[in-house]
RNA sequence: GGUCCCGUAGUGCAGUCUGGAGUGCACGCCGCCCUGUCAAGGCGGAGGUCGCGAGUUCAAAUCUCGUCGGGACCGCCA
């Protein structure tokens, strides 16, 4: 070994050894000819050593330092450092690699510096504490993952990255086949095929820390490629694998925090969609969805009376904190979501609204303040005030509209107005169940579109429905959403080759087609496929979220920017004719 | 494909609204001084295609248009 000791766990009780640490120079403090402090620093942390001025060690050279650990003189004990107590005196430097000065200091002083710049040079990014503290926390996640899902009795299974392309879902990554010019592999999306096709396989309980590869648009929380924990599960109802998917969960959780969460409550989607307006509901604060609709049964106000669903939120105190331009502000961002308007009503005291209009005669002393406030009555008012439990001062956002899109534009508003970043505690785990079977409806061909995908099974207590009223047929489908992040989701799959029949023929899909486009994948489940289901969660947001950062790519080693040019290797870029050649593919010139 | 924001020395910024010589700050870097610092301190120095291209103007980092790069979000992500 090169080195004794690392540069973080000398204390006092190692006062008088000799000892030989490893690592960079941090920082140098020179004090004149023959004395100068110099930090040696590896992933443990920092020691301070006692040179003379003339050794030629900067900035980032890597070296070992061989010295005696003494006590500081008194006065000059460090208690911001754990090594503080001590320094390494007669210190004996080799160089082992010089540096060039790097482009942006390596400590926290390069969170600030732009992060194409910081990827450039992604390799000095990862000695800063911060990544390195990252990256061994995921890496901690992923052990806990893995042990518990061992301790379940899940067995360990890879699957193939070079699969045959199913254009349904995200887009693609493809793979030119050399052998059969013009054809092609596709990268795994997900390893949905290959785990059901190993529970016809009979292996009863398969996991994989699994690559899933999207080419589409990348976000905060979304890369190229990612890591999901793949689960799937033979002989299981919803419980059994919520069950099971939640041990990993937070037996992570527990590794990263120190704390176990207590419980995952479960709600249904649509309560989901009532209450929060969304299907990732981020329950750490309140400004729940309030129903109004029966309030304005009978109103007169032409805004309201001839919609679905309306509902309101209501903003604690908000009266004042939104003027004019930022409730037109919300008012844009709600059309801009689909809504037809947006109503704001402030609830005032009626003497306070010096020359607005305001809807009086209400018991409790209290009126709206709003360009629609003449068109309220006084019951309803009234009505709204105690459904809402306003008080004065606070602001009322009201959506009109069909259903979901009530829902939805308040869902969107209270996340906008209320909602904390995704990475400040505390950590409040959901999961959602009972997903409808279908979302909406394809424009093209006019049938219902898989909410979840296609092989999901419909709720049982539904199946009657499922020709009758396929919109309101529930699914075996469930998600699992942190802090308002979506960690994965899962369903219970279809085994029965008929119920399958029946839902590719909702989908407009016959057999024919069915056998072309999913042949390899249905055919095993003729030769008695057993009942099971499963889930993925993102492993990536998941560690994002309990490192306490608002973006995966600072959990990853390599990420991609959002423009998935890589600064660092230049990827992608081009490659040789004669690769190309060998591929059979001919690249066109630019579309215009 | 869309909306919004950003681009000035190796790094982080100010200057842009209200046009007047690359004007400045901090860190880093180089040199010198310095024996107890720990983001050491002092003195000196180097370092710039103000992202790029047009336009307006006597004059553009600053105003206009275009373009490139980056970020957040929408679309998209079964």
């Amino acid at each position: 070994m090169m080195r004794t000791h690392h540069c973080g766990e000398l204390t006092a009780e190692n006062i008088g050894q000799q000892v030989t640490l490893a690592g960079w120079v941090n920082r140098r403090r020179q004090h004149g000819e023959h004395l100068a402090f110099l930090d040696i620093r590896d992933y443990t942390g920092l020691t301070q050593c006692v040179v003379d001025n003339t050794v030629d060690a900067r900035s980032e050279y890597v070296i070992t330092v061989t010295g005696t650990v003494t006590a500081r003189v008194e006065g000059t004990v460090n208690r911001d450092l754990p090594t503080g107590e001590i320094e390494l005196q007669d210190c004996i430097i080799e160089v082992l690699s010089e540096a060039e000065p790097p482009p942006f200091p390596i400590d926290e002083r390069a969170d600030k510096v732009d992060e194409m710049v910081r990827l450039k040079y992604r390799y000095l990014d990862l000695r800063r504490e911060r990544m390195q503290r990252n990256l061994r926390l995921r890496s901690k996640i992923n052990a806990a993952i893995r042990s518990a899902m061992a301790n379940q009795d899940f067995i360990e299974v890879e699957t193939p990255m070079l699969m045959p392309s199913t254009p349904e879902g995200a887009r693609e990554f493809l793979v030119p086949s050399r052998q059969r010019p013009g054809n092609f592999y596709a990268l795994p999306q997900s390893p949905q095929l290959y785990k059901q096709l190993l529970m016809v396989g009979g292996l009863d309980r398969y996991y994989q820390i699994a690559r899933c590869l999207r080419d589409e648009d990348l976000r905060a929380d979304r890369q190229y490629e990612f890591m999901q924990l793949d689960l799937e599960m033979s002989f299981v109802e919803v419980d059994d694998v919520l069950s099971a998917a939640e041990v990993g969960v937070l037996d992570a959780a527990e590794v990263a925090t120190g704390v176990r969460p207590t419980e995952v409550p479960r709600i249904t989607w649509h309560e989901a969609m009532e209450r929060f307006g969304t299907d990732k509901p981020d329950i750490r604060f309140g400004m729940e969805l309030v129903e109004l609709t029966e309030v304005f049964a009978q109103t007169g106000f032409k805004a309201f009376s001839s919609a679905g669903s309306i509902k309101g939120i209501k903003v604690d105190g908000g009266a004042s904190q939104y003027g004019r331009n930022k409730l037109d502000g919300l008012t844009d961002e709600a059309k801009a979501m689909g809504a037809k308007g947006l109503v704001w009503l402030k609830v005032i005291v009626p003497e306070a609204a010096e020359g607005e209009q305001g809807s009086d005669g209400v018991a409790s002393g209290l009126a709206f303040q709003s360009p629609v406030a003449k068109f309220i009555s006084a019951d309803e008012t009234a009505s709204i005030l105690s459904t809402m439990d306003a008080t004065e001062g606070d602001l009322i956002l009201i959506v009109a509209d069909e259903w979901t899109t009530t829902c939805e534009v308040l869902g969107e508003l209270r996340n906008r107005i209320g909602r904390p970043p995704v990475h400040e505690g505390p950590y409040k785990y959901l999961w959602v169940v009972d997903f409808p079977l279908f979302v909406g409806v394809d424009a093209a061909t006019g049938r219902p579109k898989p909410g979840h995908h296609a092989f999901c099974h419909p709720h049982p207590d539904d199946l009657d429905k499922l020709e009758s009223d396929p919109m309101s047929v529930r699914a075996w489908a469930y998600d699992l959403v942190l802090n308002g992040w979506e960690l994965g989701s899962g369903s219970i799959r279809i085994h029965d080759p008929l119920l399958q029949r029946r839902v590719f023929a909702l989908l407009g899909i016959d057999d024919e087609e069915a056998d072309r486009r999913f042949g390899f994948f249905l055919d095993p489940f003729k030769f008695g496929a057993p009942p099971h289901g499963g889930f993925a969660y993102g492993i990536d947001r998941l560690s994002a979220i309990l490192a306490g950062e608002e973006n995966i790519r600072e959990i990853i080693a390599f990420p991609k920017p959002s423009s998935g040019v890589d600064p660092m290797t230049g990827s992608p870029g081009e490659v040789d004719d004669g690769q190309l050649e060998e591929l059979g593919l001919r690249v066109l010139p630019p579309a215009e």
